[in-house]
DNA sequence: ATCACATAATTACGTTACGTATCGTAAAGA
DNA sequence: TCTTTACGATACGTAACGTAATTATGTGAT
């Protein structure tokens, strides 16, 4: 499918659409989330206001759009379930603990959540991850390392959680010695026989 | 301290105040924090302007000083550890799940991290149930229901941050199951023998 | 080559909300 | 009464919103 029309007009100038999108994640670094406003990029990148709303809803697709851009797969290795663990936290929680960390909250939380990139930020964002571990805590299992859990779900929820929970919520730091201790409590709990 | 001056000239109206506050919650439960602008809050609540500046610094201020009341208490009983869990997941989830809960996220992320209110918010909504946590787990060590954890507050974080993880990524309901399975889940992990 | 068409960039517009300043009025203590 | 402080009303300049009209430009079809 998708081959309704081989392409009359002008085509969507890719040059423009990449400018826009440095444009915004220049903006996003220097000022922050609250300063991106559509205005500021079009002014920036020298790309049209009118051009900008043909790719993105507002402001916040745009964030979100500019900040999915080089965000680190959420893929790990290790021989142990604690240190592919670790090796994933530790990039995910040096990814949020940057500037752009609290920004990418701002953008989940203010942008639409049925929104079509919103999805697909979410997916990018977050879910790899979550998938990696998902297939992590399988291999694990398989291996004999850990009992399988009750609800895997909930387990992962348990792991990926904490990290959104400590840059939203600040009561604690973010950083690799929380990556690690996190990654143990996790291996350690699992790894206690099953009753 | 704090009885510098024994109140000179005409004391700020709590009846103000109140009006802005009531008026500010109606908006964001009826039109959701997009909506909610220092302008609204004055048509709507017939309190000028300048005065609802003089107590908050700008809308998200507002919103959250005008979503940390009536938000539940976070303590809980239970006899078991579970159970505790159980009533106290629940009702955080009953808080989180209503529309009221993606308000408080988007007014938590957009806020300034450093304001005094801000800190107050985390204090009433976050940090509370955290702190019941805590004691509950303590009491379980002390019953010889559950080994001592090797870090606790990583543990706390594994209980209530999936909340705010579901609440922001919606990759998974956030309901009354969603509570029981992982209050069930963490105490199930807590309850396995130690090593 | 020329036509049809979609997109580009520019410019302008009306709207909303911002945060501040000024004003006269109202309520308290001195 | 006088002083002080907060009140409501109003007005202001600024910023950004999202849309429309316009002209220019690049591409496939005729």
């Amino acid at each position: 499918m998708s081959q309704d029309s081989p392409k009359r007009g002008r085509p969507p100038s890719k040059a423009a659409r990449d400018k826009a999108l440095s444009a915004a994640r220049d903006i996003l670094f220097e000022q922050g989330f609250g300063r991106l406003s559509v205005e500021a990029v079009a002014a920036r990148s020298g790309v049209g206001k009118p051009t900008i709303y043909r790719h993105w809803a507002n402001a916040s697709e745009l964030a979100m759009a500019a900040l999915m851009a080089g965000f680190p797969e959420g893929g790990a290795e290790g021989a142990t379930l604690e240190q592919a663990l670790v090796s994933q936290l530790t990039d995910l929680v040096r990814a949020f603990a940057t500037t752009r960390g609290r920004q990418i909250a701002m953008a989940l939380a203010t942008a639409d959540p049925d929104s079509e990139l919103t999805r697909a930020f979410r997916n990018r964002v977050i879910l790899s991850s979550r998938d990696a571990g998902r297939a992590m805590i399988a291999a694990a299992v398989t291996r004999g390392e850990i009992a399988a859990p009750g609800t895997v779900e909930v387990v992962l929820d348990m792991i990926y959680g904490p990290v959104l929970y400590r840059l939203l919520a600040g009561h604690q730091p973010l950083d690799d010695a929380f990556a690690t201790a996190l990654a143990a409590e996790a291996a350690a709990l699992l790894s206690r026989p099953a009753p």
